[in-house]
DNA sequence: TACATAAATTGATATAAAACAATTTTTCCG
DNA sequence: CGGAAAAATTGTTTTATATCAATTTATGTA
């Protein structure tokens, strides 16, 4: 998806904001515009750490990020995290502290605000609260597909899933540019680095896809669809 | 936890009510017990089948239930629901259906109400709506540690954590009678039924529980908790 | 453009856990 | 109280995956 975003100095005429503050009036609108940092970060580096406070609410503008559960000597990938969504952690009403870390996969930027802001509006506005509280919902419903994947398939039927995740939901394009690295794929689907690239290299020998580098083609979704499905 | 509950015939009369509507005015109180069915289940029935329509919100006043997600072939406890806890699946505020089922361990007794009375009371009392995101909140913190603990941990760290969430979370005691079945035990930590058995054996021959029959207790929580750490 | 470093890949071995089958024990119902 | 069925347990084998080490390829910087 070749979408040309570009940035505003502000958040009503930016087109970039999350679609969850569509309900939102130009006065909340602007609210939220006052409190706003606008930052950028390399790949590789740090948006929020777990176990760190967390006082503002992350707005992914461009780029790639992921977050992810640090857990016993390695890493488990909740989600990958494109423009235009937000990041907005459980801790924040529980004990105001990150319970996974976020980072950028690719150079992106950020706008931060303030999580009392923002909970402030969901005090106040039913429909934004309400909105809220559908996407907590569906990322709850995700990540029991997820456990399921990750606890009940065997490898093959995980790396379906993870392939389709990102053709589907993440670049939104068959074929394209694997920019997580072999680590990452692996850290999405609960294996390791050397499982993940073997089943990779055996898809392809299967003609299931193609791999040159980073360059990715599904060549058989119907395929791939079974191996999801049988796990 | 020998704790008496008796049950009134309407909502505000109830001292089984969940401490969630502390945050409700009498009317409100008032709106979901008219809205309320009390039913019975026996152990092993089903309360609601993942896949279908959710228009109930679920309040267990007594015995035990838990809600699993049916995968491929075999079962996974998110949880178990003692009193006075609710269900309340994601799929309220989705598409009105269930994304995983719940049933009866022990016989139980559950209040049903409407969800529309729920979203209205979250639309319109902001305490209760924010004491709603805090509780989903925490749900999310614990299935986090749960799926780290299932797929990072070996066999003998999950049994530690399904050991201690039991005493401390479930039964509230050492010693306690394990009501849930083995495989149940195992459905809880991710494994087969022979494998939990052999974890639980190995743990009784090295002194670090009793087990006759259902009745466990643990005898050694510091080398228990050691195991859970390490995994 | 060359070199150092990082990432990806491959090969071989070890370990963890499931699967399968049989036996024993417990529970429940008539 | 007895018997059938279910649950628990035990033993053995198979399968899945990690681990470890070495090699190759790609990337980035000077």
């Amino acid at each position: 998806m070749v979408n040309k975003l570009h940035h505003s100095s502000n958040c009503a005429d930016c087109n970039c904001k999350a679609s969850i503050f569509k309900n939102l009036s130009p006065f909340e609108i602007s609210l939220i515009n006052s409190s706003r940092f606008k930052v950028s970060y390399k790949a590789g580096e740090i948006i929020f750490k777990q176990g760190t406070p967390s006082p503002y609410f992350v707005c992914v503008t461009s780029g790639l990020a992921k977050i992810y559960i640090e857990g016993y000597g390695k890493n488990l990938i909740l989600a990958l995290i494109k423009p235009v969504d937000y990041i907005f952690g459980p801790g924040i009403y529980v004990d105001n502290r990150h319970y996974y870390s976020a980072s950028a996969v690719e150079d992106c930027q950020a706008c931060l605000v303030d999580v009392n802001i923002f909970k402030k509006l969901i005090r106040e506005n039913a429909d934004f609260a309400e909105e809220f509280i559908k996407r907590v919902s569906l990322q709850s419903i995700f990540n029991f597909d997820q456990v399921i994947s990750l606890t009940q398939k065997q490898m093959h039927g995980r790396i379906a899933d993870v392939l389709f995740y990102l053709s589907d939901k993440i670049y939104c394009q068959n074929p394209f540019e694997l920019t997580i690295s072999r680590q990452d794929l692996a850290d999405l689907s609960g294996m390791s680095k050397e499982s993940a690239i073997r089943i990779l290299k055996e898809f392809k020998e299967e003609g299931i896809l193609t791999l040159a580098g980073n360059a990715l083609e599904i060549l058989n979704p119907k395929q791939l669809r079974q191996i999801s499905e049988t796990g």
